[in-house]
DNA sequence: TAGATTGTTAATCGATTAACAATC
DNA sequence: TAGATTGTTAATCGATTAACAATC
């Protein structure tokens, strides 16, 4: 049997902020929600958003349009919100102390059980509740815990060696920072936030400035 | 007169890319490198790294290719990275801390001159050098300081305050970490990394594990 | 010169927008 | 029922890939 009707990725970049928005609307207590009103929130066309949402199933009602609790619910469920993982990050610089701490990480059911370093100065130390353990011992807490993300905050040249010992030891999904494209095999998500690149883009507006946001 | 040929985003968006690669060809002493080989190294294919290019001009030899460090350069000017921006940091919590010890700023030309945050704890201390103020300076510092950049680290809550600050004061260019969408005038880019969006769409895959990689 | 590889045009593919019948 | 708005098909637009003449 075929793997579900392959959703586009365009389409998948676009779930998230459906899903902010959705929940927004939701906290301020509004119940329905037309794809028009959606469009103006979020910058893309109606139709889009029509087609978008239908990947996934028919959420709404002609006449009414969308329930948003129920959509808000759904999206979460696709996006895989509703399931708990657990997490690892790679390299405690700030980076890494700043994303131990990142509060997104609620929000998406991922709980970072321990960060890692080479560097015996910080190891043993905790942020928050979180301890810095020797990155020797990153291969075996994997395996002893389950877990299935490894975050990568680690200078460049050591994020493939990380990335190696992610993919040994049975990680998942490899959340990379670092600026450098990893080599992986095939069963293994990355998902990068390339920095640098995202900064080089807005130098280049700022020298080509134009009338045009960039957005997201 | 019509404003130079617009480039489109997904273009604008390889840029960085291909400039890093160069830079580490040239780091390792490679003096030319074809489209094919290029593509190998970024996974784009020689065909579309031909017309990238050529957005911006000839810069290759046919029955050669294109030279590593004149590309590498003309790269870094379309980019703007021969430029010197100065940029503040509105929101100094974990990540604005880490985004001001961010080592690419060098790389792109751009200097942070101060931290600003309304907590009184913080207002004084210094990373490394650079020196925790009050937000309600901001609008002033901008103006004394040519500041053409703006950080935006602050809770979502106030992002948009902090824009309209920024927006009022002269800035040209937003870096938004907060997960919101800036209303601002017409004439500043805004650049956003939303963290939220990353982790989730890394999420979504991890759920519905695929055999392919998200890339960048 | 012969071989290689660009710059560029044409063909294909995919994503967005428009339109409207279905239906709540 | 009449009005609104979806779900979905068709039309358009833009981006990617293929092809090849130009030329180093």
């Amino acid at each position: 049997m075929d793997r579900e009707s392959k959703v586009s990725m365009t389409v998948i970049r676009r779930l998230p902020k459906y899903y902010r928005y959705l929940g927004e609307l939701l906290n301020k207590g509004i119940t329905r929600i037309s794809s028009q009103e959606l469009s103006k929130l979020t910058g893309f066309t109606a139709s889009q958003i029509r087609q978008d949402l239908n990947n996934f199933g028919g959420f709404g009602q002609q006449g009414y349009g969308y329930n948003v609790e129920d959509l808000h619910k759904e999206l979460g469920i696709i996006l895989g919100l509703d399931k708990m993982y657990n997490a690892v990050i790679a390299g405690a610089g700030n980076l890494g102390q700043a994303i131990a701490n990142y509060k997104g990480f609620e929000d998406a059911g991922v709980k970072v059980l321990s960060l890692f370093d080479k560097n015996p100065k910080m190891i043993g130390l905790k942020i928050r509740d979180i301890e810095i353990r020797d990155v020797d011992l990153l291969s075996q807490f994997i395996k002893d815990n389950d877990v299935e993300i490894g975050i990568i905050t680690t200078p460049k040249d050591n994020a493939q060696e990380v990335a190696d010992i992610y993919a040994r030891s049975g990680i998942k999904g490899i959340w990379n920072f670092a600026p450098a494209d990893l080599i992986v095999p095939d069963d293994i998500v990355v998902e990068n936030v390339h920095l640098n690149e995202s900064l080089f883009t807005l130098s280049y507006f700022l020298k080509n400035h134009p009338s045009f946001d960039t957005e997201s």
